[in-house]
DNA sequence: TGGCCGTGACTTTTT
DNA sequence: GTCACGGCCA
């Protein structure tokens, strides 16, 4: 049976179909907000195989495993059941992708074939034991700020000598000895880090002739998602499997670029046709998502950045209802509102998995979920991880990370006294020693009771009887097969004393632990190893199905979470909504320091980020956009008086309808009774006052010289601030009686 | 050896 | 306000 073309193409437009019909040589598809994305590139991919090319030369490369989950699904309907040359189709993540070529040419890429992926508390863990390693204070070095730089050399594919190399001063040295390090630490380990996984497959690609040949070979088209967002690592990657035959179609928006902060090079897009001379550029600007005052009302807003190409962003649709810019008193009335919204749109019949609520920092859902949860409002945070980043969970990988890599001595010193088992410290630090001074794994090391003379006899019973169980459970691994998954973390479980059916009669939150154990073991019986691809009722050895159980869990993101049809309010970041519609969008706390975020003020292109960021945000709504922001915002317990964000006044007037509800201070029981909106805004008083004195204004005050406000408050009649002098250090002032000028701009 | 309690630091976004 | 770590006590 064969594809009926005339089909795949009929309902799309003019611009789309050139898109889909593009088949040799580089193409790059302009796609804006709702334009029809993820249609082009499942036609496309459907359409390559209706002209005969088999799927299993196509590669398709997206952002997130929900993205990639959603592709192949509608590819595959797309496609009749007993198409030839259907099957074997490879869609995947970067990282998932890297993660299964390195498994795949582990010696030529120089790591280990039971390498360890290494999230970001184990990177900490890591990193903690370098800066020691490295004789650096992790006061004066905080481990966070190192992983973040060494994070930003190995994307651009820096290695330790690289960057030691370009290193001239001080501090650049430092995190260069910390780089090294930490390298050395996830060598011994047979770890990588989320970095190391594109950075290892790229100098693969880039120097091993061979493998790169394998890859061209058999990827003669290369599809790239989300291009927009890729790093330099990435780039390397794309352009390497389509170096070839040049068979590179990117679909990417640069308006939707958001994390330029993870190393993701907003250039890639933007040079596109320089690196591909001859490549088509396709621009998709029509909308079909979104109402009329929403899709010109965010295009308004976009075009305030000057560091863009300019795409016109139209729609069809009508009007619709304006954006509706609210301000409140307060974040809990900002909750009240948001819910009394969503309530009332559901009495009209919108269902509730329509909405999405969405803020710039994770902080902000903790309010939102309490109004929700009180008003009985169904909702889910968009939180992937959440599960995985339970202890117990993470203590029951942890097992099976050491079972599966045995020189993984972080997942083994995390395990091996808990629950405890009389091993301390103290003989933790003798194995240890042990270990290092016979250059063997710490869990090889407790076996061998030769290398533990140095442990006291009681300790040395325990540590003996724990290596015997670990070899157990290796045996185990060994001789089974991929149908053996869910009964062997089962088995490490019950064995390694972390699964207590006892427990049924203790606390609430040792009932739930119990049950989350249950939930992952359940999880392990339904896994279905990627490499045994669809080939019904095969198997695969044990070992590797734990190996890619791992990987995948280990890959995981927030975004991976969202269910759009569990009946529920979705919230998540303004990051995680990237990608996703909804008939409603609420943006909560569009106030100036959070949106723009006040981290990311200090140059033009930070805040044309922070643009973009709102953009997405705006652009996720179809019919129904509420943009909302707090006069006084509770921050780190410290109740702050806020000014709104400078993207509200780039939303045109004729596309909002803007409310202040900040008097209504009193009227708590947010009632239906408020009707009478207030369309103007009354600027005056803590607004003007915040504005002028908001945190990061440099002030001088006759006695205490100059200083920085670090906060403002309004104190009943008047407003105090308090600011950090240069000389005296930190002052707290009453505005009113301080005599304050404000320095500079 | 293990658990508890107090103090200190810190919060952007995430594969 | 929250989390993580270190010190102290049982």
């Amino acid at each position: 049976m064969s594809l009926d073309q005339a089909t795949l193409l009929e309902d799309l437009t003019e611009p789309q179909r050139e898109a889909v019909c593009h088949v040799d040589g580089a193409a790059l598809v302009l796609a804006g907000p709702g334009s029809g994305k993820t249609r082009v590139i499942t036609r496309r991919v459907a359409y390559l195989i209706s002209l005969g090319v088999p799927a299993w030369q196509i590669l398709a490369v997206t952002f997130t495993n929900k993205a990639a989950a959603e592709m192949r699904d509608r590819v595959d309907r797309l496609l009749p059941p007993d198409l030839p040359g259907r099957r074997g189709l490879t869609v995947a993540t970067f990282h998932g992708f890297c993660a299964r070529l390195l498994r795949d040419h582990a010696t030529a890429a120089g790591v280990s074939p039971d390498y360890s992926i290494y999230d970001s508390a184990d990177q900490r863990a890591a990193m903690k034991q370098a800066l020691e390693n490295a004789g650096l204070d992790s006061t004066n070095w905080p481990p966070q700020s190192m992983l973040a730089q060494i994070s930003n050399a190995k994307n651009a594919l820096q290695s330790p000598d690289d960057f030691r190399a370009e290193s001239n001063d001080f501090h650049g040295r430092m995190i260069a000895k910390a780089y090294d390090a930490y390298q050395r630490i996830l060598e011994s380990n047979h770890a990588v880090d989320f970095d190391d996984l594109l950075r290892h497959s790229a100098r693969l690609l880039r120097f091993d002739a061979d493998v790169r040949g394998e890859l061209q070979d058999r990827f003669r088209y290369v599809l790239i998602d989300e291009y927009q967002d890729t790093n330099h690592a990435q780039f390397v990657i794309a352009n390497a499997i389509a170096a070839a035959h040049g068979n590179l179609f990117v679909v990417g928006d640069p308006d939707q670029s958001i994390y330029a902060w993870r190393g993701a090079d907003i250039r890639n897009i933007l040079d596109f046709e320089e690196h591909h001379p001859g490549a088509r550029t396709i621009p998709l600007g029509r909308n079909f998502r979104s109402t009329g005052h929403i899709v010109r009302a965010a295009s308004s807003v976009i075009s305030n950045n000057r560091r863009r190409k300019a795409k016109e962003l139209t729609t069809e649709l009508e009007d619709g209802s304006p954006i509706k810019v609210v301000r409140l008193a307060d974040e809990h009335q900002e909750a009240r509102h948001v819910v009394d919204h969503l309530r009332a749109l559901s009495e009209e019949g919108v269902p509730w998995r329509s909405m999405a609520i969405l803020y710039r920092v994770n902080a902000l859902s903790r309010v939102l979920e309490d109004h929700l949860r009180r008003e009985g409002i169904p909702y889910a945070i968009a939180r992937g991880t959440a599960f995985y980043d339970r202890k117990e969970i993470r203590d029951a990988l942890a097992y099976l990370r050491m079972l599966a890599n045995p020189a993984d001595d972080v997942a083994f010193r995390r395990i091996v006294n808990t629950p405890t088992r009389g091993i301390g410290e103290s003989t933790i630090k003798r194995v240890e020693a042990a270990a290092a001074a016979s250059g063997r794994s710490l869990s090889d090391a407790c076996g061998d009771e030769s290398l533990l003379g140095e442990v006291a006899t009681r300790s040395r019973k325990a540590v003996l009887g724990f290596a015997r169980i670990v070899a157990e459970w290796r045996r185990e691994i060994a001789g089974g097969d991929s149908t053996g998954l869910g009964d062997l973390v089962s088995r490490v479980l019950r064995e390694s004393g972390l699964e207590r059916p006892e427990a049924a009669f203790e606390s609430e939150e040792e009932r739930q632990r119990q049950a989350n154990l249950g939930e992952l073991v359940s999880a392990a019986g339904d896994f279905v190893p990627p490499s045994l691809d669809g080939s019904e009722g095969g198997t695969i050895p044990l070992a590797i199905a734990l190996r890619e159980y791992l990987e995948s869990v280990a890959l995981v993101s927030d975004a991976d979470a969202i269910d759009s049809e569990s009946g529920v309010v979705t919230l998540m970041t303004l990051h995680a909504a990237k990608g996703l519609e909804y008939h409603s969008v609420t943006i909560v706390g569009v106030e100036d320091g959070l949106l723009p975020h006040s981290r990311a003020r200090e140059s033009d292109a930070e805040l044309e980020e922070e643009r973009r960021l709102f953009f997405v945000g705006m652009t996720r709504a179809e019919r129904d956009l509420l943009v909302a922001s707090a006069s006084i915002r509770t921050v780190r317990g410290m109740r702050q008086a806020t000014i709104t964000s400078q993207f509200l006044a780039e939303i045109p007037d004729e596309h909002c309808e803007r409310h202040d509800f900040t008097d209504r201070w009193h009227d708590d029981d947010g009632g239906d009774d408020d009707d009478g909106y207030q369309i103007e805004y009354d600027d005056d008083s803590v607004d003007s006052l915040a504005g002028a004195y908001s945190p990061g204004t440099v002030v001088r005050h006759a006695q205490f010289g100059t200083g920085v406000v670090s906060s403002f408050m309004p104190r009943g009649k008047v407003h105090s601030v308090i600011v950090d002098f240069k000389v005296v250090g930190r002052k707290t002032l009453v505005l009113e009686y301080a005599n304050l000028q404000r320095v500079g701009g």
